[in-house]
DNA sequence: TACCTAATTAGCAAAAATACTAATTAAAGT
DNA sequence: ACTTTAATTAGTATTTTTGCTAATTAGGTA
C-alpha cells in the first residue's frame, strides 16, 4: 500500500487519475493535457501502473490506460481504515 | 489537498495517524512507538500539523496530539471524488 | 526495406524528502 | 537562579523524486 499512497502524492499523477475517471484514455492524449515531456508523463504513469492503480493495453502503436476500480477501492478503504472509518480495531 | 497527500505518502506518518485513531498521545510516547530518533519524529508531526491532519495542544512541559476528524474526513473525500466515488462530475 | 507515429528507456541534473547530531527553547520543580 | 524533562530548531549529509534531452524500441504502412 505504500506505492499507492506514493503515487497518489503527486498532483499530476491525481490528475491522470481524475481524467481517467471519465474513460480509458491513450497515452498521448494524456501527455497533451499537461504541459510536461513525453517521457516524464511516462514515467508518472509507470508510477501509477506500479501501484496498480492504473492497466495499461496496447492497441497498435498506441496504449490505452484505464483506471483499475479494484485498487482504487483498495486505496480508499485503507484510508478509510487508517482513520478508523469503516471497522473497527 | 496537495500537503495532505503528501503527508500520507510517509509509511511512519500514516502509523502515526493510526495511532491517534485510539485516542490522543504525548509526542514523547508517540516516538517511542518508532525506532527513529526524536527530532525526526518532530518532523513527521510537524508534515501532518501543517497538512491539517493533527493538533498539538501543549500541557505542561509535554504536548499531547490528536487527529482532525475533519480533515480526515476531507482527505477521504477527496480521494473518493478522484476515483469517481460519491458525487458525479 | 524504409519510413512514420507512438511510446519507452537511458542518462543526467536539479529539487525535495529523510534522518541524523548538536544546540536551543519551554515549562516546571528545587 | 539552577536543574530536569520535553520538545523543537539549526545545520548537514544521504537518498529519493522529478523532469529534462537524446536515443531506442514497437508497430503499422508505403
Amino acid at each position: 500500500m505504500n506505492k499507492t499512497f506514493k503515487a497518489l502524492a503527486h498532483p499530476v499523477r491525481r490528475e491522470i487519475l481524475s481524467l481517467l475517471r471519465d474513460g480509458p484514455m491513450i497515452s498521448g492524449d494524456i501527455a497533451g493535457h499537461f504541459d510536461v515531456a513525453w517521457p516524464t508523463m511516462t514515467g508518472h504513469l509507470k508510477v501509477l501502473k506500479e501501484a496498480g492503480l492504473v492497466h495499461g493495453e496496447r492497441f497498435g502503436t498506441q496504449i490505452r490506460y484505464r483506471l483499475n476500480m479494484g485498487a482504487a477501492e483498495d486505496a480508499l478503504s485503507a484510508l478509510a481504515a487508517l482513520f478508523g472509518k469503516g471497522d473497527q480495531q
